[in-house]
RNA sequence: GCGGGUGUAGUUCAAUGGUAGAACUCCAGCCUUCCAAGCUGAUAACGUGGGUCCGAUUCCCAUCACCCGCUCCA
């Protein structure tokens, strides 16, 4: 078997309609891509296989469907715009990059970096001829700020007053709504709010495809507890969502568990999911210890109390929150990297096959009449029927080796064909993509056989 | 953001300072009763913008995009 590489994965992707590049007839946008048919279909089956497990399958746990759009003080209570609009500056000799206050504050630690303004903070580096922490030479580019969030304006006046922003990370719009989604679902601790949605950040970014974007979806899941059962809930979604992908098809071998060293400004542990992707290992799920640190942070910036009581203890707290975080389209582009096969066939000929677990696989069922000219009308009937269950799809070009080889790539699980014997006693042949074995069933025994078969 | 590479049909490749060829795919027809068969026909491309030139897909410049390697990723 041939090893996947990116250049094929995308190439594919885009003959058979799985992803395309974003804007592509004006030469494209850089890092934006379009979900085609194929591609939608798929990754709608896996947002919808991690409801299932998350939001479903799991006690106390619900879904939002947050606005992109947030009051800007969300984000100041985040931490997003204080701690992410650092002055940057690049080396020119060495090309590693450095935070200009960083310079300032190690070479004289009685000046207050923050105080400066860019052009002062240059113009002290240059003067004093600050050097470089890498290389130790002094030649420096201006700074420049860097905000990870997407800007815009609302209303029609450009006014500095109206600038909202593009949500950088889904997890505010459960926060902001903890209190509303717990006294209306009644819940009590601990309990999950989900959400599947859009986020953005406008990062300088290396591409591999749709593996990092500026536009990209997550599926996000917090976990409100009290403090103290914490960490046990942590350990535990760190299991959950390695259960979860790997059920979904990913390779047990391909995963790894990753922890950071390095904590973010609201985390107590963190650890990431890594898969084993063509271009090397690379993150797709987070499990993040925030402890009350948001939820404290909205107390103190709405001025509106963020507090659970408890009915058992009656105790007044604010809860801790352990979250664990799919990246949507990550997920989707690692399950696309394990489902590509090429496949020596008996006769020496090769197949590509995408395998997905037949629950997110695009289509269910492809119906086939083995010849066009005498099946086509029996088996269009059998299409109209089959499709009121499943998402299916129909063939009748080519012949039938052809159209079953499409159906491989595009990764359906089950092909039907509509040969004389359904027409004279109702049965027809299934042929499963992944044994290739053929079976032989009655028509009405079709719909259950399937149904019990794409199970998640 | 840095360095390197690549841009010609859907894909993989040609050729050319003067009408851009092919194979596969796709579509239509014929044939075909279970894994890319065959025959006939049709559609389909020089990433974008400048410059040089009588004329540029070809040479030059810029730009955009992708790939590889860095960097970045609260």
């Amino acid at each position: 078997m041939e090893k996947v590489t990116m250049e094929k994965l995308v190439n594919l992707c885009k003959q058979y309609g799985f992803i395309f590049q974003g804007s592509e007839i004006y030469g494209g946008l850089a890092n934006t891509w379009d979900y085609g048919p194929l591609g939608s279909l798929l990754k709608n089956n896996v947002k919808n296989a991690w409801r299932k497990r998350f939001i479903q399958e799991r006690p106390n746990a619900y879904e939002v469907d947050a606005d992109i759009l947030m009051h800007p003080r969300v984000w100041e209570a985040s931490g997003h715009v204080g701690s992410f609009s650092d002055p940057l500056i690049d080396c020119k000799e060495c090309k590693t990059r450095h935070l200009a206050d960083h310079l300032v504050e190690d070479f004289d630690d009685s000046i207050i970096a923050d105080a400066m303004s860019d052009e002062e903070l240059v113009d002290f580096i240059r003067k004093n001829e600050i050097k470089c922490p890498n290389c130790g030479k002094s030649n420096f580019t201006d700074v420049r700020q860097f905000n990870l969030m997407f800007k815009t304006e609302r209303g029609v006046t450009a006014d500095n007053k109206n600038i909202i922003y593009l949500r950088p990370e889904n997890a505010q719009g459960e926060y902001v709504n903890f209190l509303n989604v717990q006294r209306t679902t009644r819940s009590k601790l601990p309990f999950s709010i989900g959400q599947i949605g859009k986020a953005f950040r406008n990062e300088i970014t290396p591409g591999n495809f749709t593996f990092r974007t500026v536009e990209f979806e997550q599926m996000e899941y917090q976990t409100f507890c009290k403090e103290g059962i914490d960490s046990d809930l942590y350990n535990y979604f760190k299991e959950y969502a390695k259960i979860f992908v790997t059920d979904l098809g990913l390779p047990e071998e391909k995963l790894r568990f990753h922890d950071h060293d390095k904590l973010a400004h609201y985390a107590k542990e963190a650890c990431d999911i890594e898969y084993q992707f063509c271009f090397g290992w690379g993150e797709i799920n987070g499990t993040h210890n925030r402890t009350d640190y948001d939820l404290s942070r909205h107390q103190e910036y709405s001025g509106k109390s963020m507090e659970y009581l408890d009915p058992e203890t009656n105790e007044k707290y604010i809860p801790y929150i352990v979250e664990s975080t799919i990246g949507a389209d990550r997920l989707t582009l690692a399950l696309l990297d394990s489902a590509y096969k090429e496949e020596t066939l008996e006769d020496g000929s090769v197949r590509e096959v995408m395998s997905f677990h037949p629950a997110i696989a695009p289509y269910k069922v492809a119906v086939l009449p083995l010849v066009k000219k005498h099946h086509s009308e029996k088996a269009s009937e059998i299409y109209e029927m089959l499709s009121k269950e499943f998402m299916c799809t129909y063939d009748e070009t080519g012949n039938i080796g052809k159209r079953y080889r499409r159906q491989d790539i595009a990764g359906t699980p089950y092909c039907i064909t509509i040969d004389d014997e359904t027409i004279n006693n109702g049965t027809v042949t299934i042929r499963d993509r992944d044994t290739m074995d053929q079976i032989t069933l009655k028509l009405e025994e079709v719909p259950d056989y399937i149904k019990d078969k794409i199970k998640f």
